[in-house]
DNA sequence: ATGCCTCCCCGAGGGAGA
């Protein structure tokens, strides 16, 4: 089974590359963020018709997740538990059926700038509520996984200019550290687990050429339980995507799971 | 980089992103 996590920074801008994409692909499972779209104007139907069901969670004008799978989505939740005054659209989670039953968790994790401050507090109290929906899920003991942008640098390598992050909400210690207290519950990384090594990105800013000189980072990734990590086969970064005609700031990353 | 683009809201210019 193929799974594939791409931010596509808004579906009206990114409905051409993203269909020209997953007609090339053919991904079992693509995990979507920043839908940037309410619901209603998800345009189900482009992916329906290239037989995929399509779960969302979107809301106006930013954020939003959304799910497509060639096979049928079970028992789908949307919103992250944990706090129900929480109205941005940032999590979405189904079950897939293949040869296995993998639980799907999409996120899409608050980038938490400025730090310190208001929007940087949101980020740690919502990774609170991450490792707790993380402790639950590997009490199932099945094949589960957590996969979107975290908007977390892990590690030095995962940055072409990691000084010049030093003190931003994505590479500061604490956003690291409750990144690798999640990681500690025994979830597998799945780029780092295949692929060590610097110079791996997932995006590049539209500013000021760095896609051209390759200043880019790595924030979006795969956490997998015990069990989902026993079927992996190869994680993945697509990054010539970030190439293309009209792209998003994001590449997709694949996981392929014996599933 | 105190944002050099890009996206959204809409139908001008501001908020958000990372």
């Amino acid at each position: 089974m193929k799974i594939a996590t791409f931010n596509i920074n808004g579906i009206k801008a990114r409905i051409t590359a993203l269909s020209d994409w997953i007609d090339d692909t053919q991904p079992d499972v693509a995990i979507l963020q920043e839908i940037k779209s309410i619901d209603e104007n998800f345009p189900r139907e482009i992916f329906e018709d290239k037989g995929y069901n399509v779960e969302t969670h979107g809301q106006k004008g930013f954020n939003g997740v959304a799910i497509l799978s060639k096979l049928p989505l079970e028992d789908v939740s949307r919103g992250l538990p944990g706090d129900d005054a929480d109205e941005q659209a940032r999590w979405i989670e189904a079950t897939v059926v293949g040869e296995k039953a993998v639980r799907i968790c999409g996120l899409y994790l608050p980038n938490g700038n400025p730090a310190p401050g208001p929007k940087y507090d949101y980020k740690l109290a919502w990774m609170e509520r991450l490792y707790h929906r993380a402790q639950d899920l590997l009490k199932l003991e099945e094949p589960a996984l957590m996969a979107g942008d975290y908007n977390i640098i892990p590690q030095v390598e995962d940055a072409e200019r990691p000084d010049a992050w030093r003190d931003d909400a994505l590479f500061r210690l604490e956003s690291r550290a409750a990144f690798q207290r999640i990681q500690n519950l025994g979830f597998t990384e799945a780029f780092r687990a295949c692929q060590p090594g610097s110079g791996h990105y997932s995006f590049w800013d539209y500013q000021a050429g760095a896609w051209e000189k390759n200043n880019g980072i790595r924030i979006d990734h795969f956490l997998l339980t015990p069990q989902c990590a026993d079927l992996l086969n190869t994680c993945w970064i697509e990054a010539d995507v970030r190439g293309r005609e009209k792209p998003s700031d994001h590449v997709p990353v694949w996981v392929d799971l014996a599933a």
